[in-house]
DNA sequence: CGGGATATTGACTCTTATCAATGCCCGTGG
DNA sequence: CCACGGGCATTGATAAGAGTCAATATCCCG
């Protein structure tokens, strides 16, 4: 069972990073073009680290990860993107990050740099543009206060009260991602991620239907603990 | 002994997060204004968190730090801001971090509200500061990485690169700010970082001249270690 | 219904935090 | 000029939190 496009593009919701951004690069806008529809496989590589950045993104379905390889391996996720978020801000320059789908997903890709570039009817996109890239420079270093000075349930409770707001507020909660990925956002293992769902299900302030499924049972005290 | 404006205006160097921006709000050009020069003391706040975000700021002497503290005490610094440096950019919101000065500080003010609204000879400036919001997210990811996936060696390693290259590449480098700071830009406590400074003493990697005056030996061997 | 990926749980280790004592540098005043 | 004092910094001993390794368990998916 498909969304029509107009129903996905109308699921933005309210969203930390740069996401429910304003830009006007829908069907047939002034400076926007329509993006060129695109479709990409579990794992599949959006765009690389290294890569020029000449695009910007809409996920249209599934969920989206950006991330970052050591050469050893270690891995570092900044950001998930879903249905309705905008990403792939990196205007005129090389990709500091790569993104991947997290399960099959379909996205819409802009070219940004003719968008960006010098000339009349650009200001106002430059504009939404910069306050897309403001909302994600906020999410980021809300996530470097995260990473840096909170625990491990500190930092899983917080991220289920994000990812909740992100999916409008109902306590019943799916998730796009394995632990694995949950364990690199919030610089843990995936064992340790495990261990505090564990802990917040014997406190009762969630439940879990499934490893992805999870139901908010108490809000209160989950952002008493995201501190 | 003090510097002219001009002379400090000219010191800004290859800066790894937004400064050595062009921004052009120099003395005189089309878009700038000149910025209000004030002086803070040592510890002093340039902004606070949730203050109303309508500026934006260059050094032009002394050391800034952007800090976000938690109700319970626990701090993260995001950024250190040396002369020429710019901060401060937030258009049109709320400030998400503070800025302090960390040494006494000359800084210059600009309104950014005026220069970033909409009207003709803005455009320059809007994609000034998107560029500069860029490379301070870019800033900020890596920032991430290295808090969610390095350890404290690594950590250290890497800031004294950092300050290293900033400070133009000299092997001798001047630390303007305390362990303490040190600590909270690296998610670490000032203990650790005291005895990460002592490793790299025991391998020949540094030499120190006091606590803030650092001596790079093998900056081959610390970028190896920053991994 | 079966099998492979994903997740949970357990035992143990290791890094870093915490708590505490000492040392060092620098400015100040006797 | 030297002694004193107060912030910083270093160093040490111990503890706590998260990581690692390993053994099941569970959930999808075909």
């Amino acid at each position: 069972m498909m969304l029509t496009p107009a129903a996905i593009l109308d699921r933005s919701h309210s969203l930390p990073g740069f996401a429910r951004s304003g830009l006007s690069v829908g069907r047939g806008s002034a400076q926007g073009p329509t993006g060129i529809p695109m479709s990409y496989a579990r794992n599949a590589e959006i765009y690389g680290e290294g890569e020029n950045a000449g695009c910007v993104y809409r996920v249209l379905s599934g969920a989206v990860r950006i991330s970052k390889l050591l050469p050893d391996g270690r891995r570092q996720i900044s950001a998930f993107h879903m249905a309705g978020d905008m990403f792939g801000f990196e205007p005129g320059d090389e990709r500091n990050f790569s993104a991947e789908a997290i399960v099959p997903a379909k996205v819409l890709v802009y070219r940004s740099q003719r968008l960006a570039s010098p000339g009349a009817k650009s200001e106002g996109f430059l504009r939404e543009l910069l306050s897309a890239t403001t909302r994600e420079l906020r999410h980021t270093q809300n996530q470097l206060l995260l990473m840096g000075r909170k625990n491990a349930l500190e930092r899983v409770a917080h991220f289920l009260l994000e990812m909740a707001d992100r999916a409008g507020k109902k306590t019943m909660l799916e998730l796009a991602m394995p632990r694995h990925d949950i364990a690199d956002y919030l610089g843990l293992t995936l064992e340790t991620v495990s261990r505090m769902f564990a802990e917040l299900k014997e406190i009762g302030a969630i439940r879990l239907h499934g490893a992805r499924r999870v139901e908010l049972l108490d809000r209160e005290r989950l952002a008493a603990m995201a501190a």
